[in-house]
RNA sequence: GGCGGAGUAGCCAAGUGGUAAGGCAAUGGUUUGCAAAACCGUCAUUCGAGGGUUCGAUUCCCUCCUCCGCCUCCA
């Protein structure tokens, strides 16, 4: 697996640091509200890149947080009047929910913010006995950026104009006169009446920590101070990544992270998504529209995860019937394969498909290989039909893709098959009134009565 | 303004220094009482615009246009 790291702006061959398994973090959701599908883009495509590395016998350590404590989840909580536990326990499990939709494998670990202050308050203390944060007077403490010449590597910060605490000049906070640099960020944030009963003791005051110091520690918890790869919305390099980088570096020592994997922005109508403008969609919102989630699962892999993606409702019915055309063809494939035995394990007609998605994770070409794929195996029969059968599974889970399921005949109402018996009596019958009439009562009331020479089938429409 | 990314058929979207995958839609045919479904076909002399390098560029270089993201707590 080839894969794209931000860092060092170049391609660069997954292996697993510790020689035996590969240990990623990925920055998780604020559950503050319903994730929308610009988050599930990230999420899906680091899925995606779990499950490649899986199929191609890497064993993973998936870490990927839970932000519940920062200004946006003590904001809403209070305003709905729930404690903040209550409130974020409440849209972890709705994210829960809409990750298992979409497939999404649950990470191995999935640790908390809230769960971690006592490790991030020993990590403040360290960095302030080392000299790269100091406590000011009001009880905040903030990293010294100027203590960590390397501070802005990720970011590529001395190749922007920039200049630390320029730009931050005709800002007004209140914070400022507290801070040796306008550029400081903070681990510590002071309590502050708005915060309500969302405070911590510290060796500083009550307070909470800041939220890029939440992801350095949990990663220090349980992936230590080196480990394979970071990632995250593109969004995030800087500063949210870049402060990450200084606190870890200065308070653990090691590497961090060895390499970085950013995924790029989803566009609604090729534009930017937000409520305003009602195109932001959630899982939810896409079930009212009649879109299941791996529908939104093939539309979101559908582009390269360094291009921006345009999301539009029409690429929904798009990936509804691609997703059936896959289902037709393994089915076909499954039928000429009969009882065969799979004599070999490697990919086939499938090969190219494969191949794409450990170029860099390139699933657009991967969805590609395996139409071409199926279209190449069109003729195989027997043992190698299997094999061919064998390589489409393990392409199409490490997408996480699940095909859609021909419709059993238990699952049509009685009444449904009452009205479609009649209907083809009727045919029969030349009374093409009737049976046409009876055709649009069935489409009415949601199936499909598709004719054949001999017998007919039904199918939700 | 700085930094980063993108502009490929009606839509979504790969890819390559040697002449454009795939999906959706559309459309022709077979089939059908008519449809649908199914099956077999068709569907970019061209890759934002203009220059340059080259035997040859969509792919490399330059200029320009447009769009998107980040620039202190947005995936």
């Amino acid at each position: 697996m080839r894969l794209f790291d931000t860092l060092s702006r170049s391609a660069r061959d997954l292996r697993p640091i510790d020689g035996s398994t590969f240990r990623f973090y990925c920055c998780g959701p604020t559950v503050y509200g319903p994730a929308h599908i610009g988050n599930f883009r990230t999420f899906v495509l680091q899925d995606v890149l779990r499950r490649a590395l899986e199929t191609g016998g890497t064993r993973t350590l998936h870490v990927r947080n839970i932000t519940d404590v920062d200004d946006k989840t003590i904001r809403d909580s209070q305003a709905a009047g729930q404690p903040l536990t209550d409130f974020t326990r409440g849209w972890t499990e709705k994210f829960h929910t809409d990750c298992e939709a979409l497939g999404l494998l649950p990470p191995h670990i999935e640790p908390s913010a809230v769960e971690h202050i006592p490790q991030q308050i020993a990590m403040i203390e360290t960095l302030i006995e080392t000299g790269n944060a100091y406590a000011a007077g009001d009880g905040s403490v903030y990293f010294k950026i100027s203590s960590f010449p390397a501070y802005g590597r990720l970011s590529h910060l001395d190749e922007r104009e920039l200049e630390l605490g320029k730009t931050q000049n005709a800002r007004s906070n209140s914070d400022e006169y507290a801070k040796d640099s306008l550029s400081d960020f903070v681990l510590w944030k002071s309590r502050k009446p708005e915060d309500g009963a969302n405070f911590w003791p510290s060796p500083w005051g009550d307070g909470r920590p800041g939220w890029h110091l939440e992801c350095s520690a949990m990663i220090a918890e349980y992936l230590g101070d080196s480990f394979d790869l970071h990632s995250g919305g593109v969004d995030l390099v800087f500063p949210h990544h870049e402060n990450e980088i200084a606190q870890s570096a200065c308070a653990c020592g090691g590497q961090f992270a060895a390499g970085w994997f950013h995924i790029a922005h989803l566009l609604v109508d090729g534009g930017k998504m937000s409520k305003s403008l009602g195109n932001l969609y959630t899982i939810a919102d896409l079930a009212e529209r009649g879109h299941t989630p791996m529908e939104a699962r093939y539309v979101l892999i559908g582009a390269h995860y360094r291009k921006p993606l345009n999301f539009t409702l029409d690429s929904l019915s798009g990936a509804r019937e691609a997703l059936a055309k896959l289902a037709k063809g393994a089915r076909n494939l499954a039928a000429r394969a009969g009882d065969s035995v799979i004599s070999s394990a490697d990919f086939g007609p499938f090969q190219a498909a494969w191949d794409s998605l450990n170029d860099d994770l390139n699933t657009p070409g991967t969805l590609g290989g395996l139409f071409t794929g199926l279209r190449d195996s069109a003729n195989l029969q027997g043992s190698e039909a299997a094999a061919a059968l064998a390589g489409f599974n393990r392409v199409l889970r490490a997408l996480g893709l699940v095909l859609p399921e021909e419709p059993g005949a238990a699952e049509i109402p009685q009444e449904i098959q009452d009205l479609a018996a009649t209907r083809w009596q009727a045919r029969a019958a030349k009374n093409w009134s009737e049976s046409d009439r009876l055709r649009d009562e069935l489409a009415a009331r949601g199936w499909q009565m598709k004719d054949g020479r001999e017998d007919y089938t039904l199918e939700p429409k």
